[in-house]
DNA sequence: ATTTACTTGACTAAAATACTAGGGTATGTG
DNA sequence: CACATACCCTAGTATTTTAGTCAAGTAAAT
């Protein structure tokens, strides 16, 4: 399968963008400041996330990204989807003609082993991760230590 | 994680070799023949298969490979591992030093997928897959295209 | 006007992958 | 013993993918 640190990357900027979506809207230069993810690659991620209606952007100063709907109704594998396109553990593609024209010995598992991943991110969403504790303590710690740079 | 089209022949060639023990050591030219798959690319993967005790050799004509243990304590993930080594999804490896020297946002999460897709292949044996209808008659075919071959 | 911030596309360095080449070495058979 | 078979091992390399940069925009707010 594709589990690359785009995929990565992407989520945790939309999570960033989820924790911090309450104060309007969200700039990139901000979240490549707290995420520490270059601004030039951020922009990359989210232009695939608003062709796939993820996030919603304003232009101008002021704007950002917002997210396109609720913190439960974007789940991680919409997401990782969005960035890394195929999720995908087979050789073909789910094309059943990874040997010659027909299906290899280990088809099945594969396919199998693509549906338990995809079970497992799309069962979970932004929401149930801000939820988590580790993830408030991680995103308080990054709260504090932008402001710290800002004071200089 | 690393899900690459080695552990996927690395799997399948082990696969092939459980299913042809039964007649005495295998060559790798066989399973060259019937999986499609090169025969120097297979020693580089038998290779690794046998330094971590998989799988036993013999050496000379009449000679091959056979499985070092029965089918039942050979899980997927122990040929996966044997071959693609770390078998990880997250940025750090475990480190938690994603971020500077401190965990990012996400870490648990891919933490915890890590672990998900080790126990889907860790609780899956060459014994479960061989008991399978698809693999069965997917080797079927194979036996018998390998025969028509050898007519001519 | 000018600044902020999103938008788009092309381009590139580096790493990983999937191989190939080519030389071995051990072993069974006639 | 010769010799064929089949494992063994080290390099090297072409291709692909990844991660990321550069540059030249456009839209909106003040």
């Amino acid at each position: 399968m594709k589990m690359t640190t785009k995929g990565r990357y992407a989520v945790t900027a939309m999570l960033d963008l989820a924790l911090h979506d309450s104060d309007g809207p969200v700039s990139l230069a901000e979240i490549s400041q707290r995420q520490e993810i270059s601004l030039t690659y951020l922009e990359q991620l989210f232009s695939k996330l608003k062709k796939h209606g993820l996030i919603e952007s304003a232009r101008g100063p002021g704007g950002g990204y917002r997210l396109a709907h609720d913190t439960d109704d974007i789940s991680i594998a919409k997401i990782v989807y969005s960035v890394d396109e195929p999720v995908d553990v087979t050789r073909c593609g789910g094309q059943q003609n990874c040997q010659g024209e027909e299906r290899c010995l280990t088809h099945d598992l594969w396919m199998e082993l693509n549906r338990h991943i995809s079970d497992f991110l799309n069962g979970l969403t932004l929401a149930d991760l801000i939820q988590r504790n580790n993830v408030k303590q991680v995103s308080e710690r990054q709260d504090i230590a932008v402001m710290q740079m800002q004071k200089y």
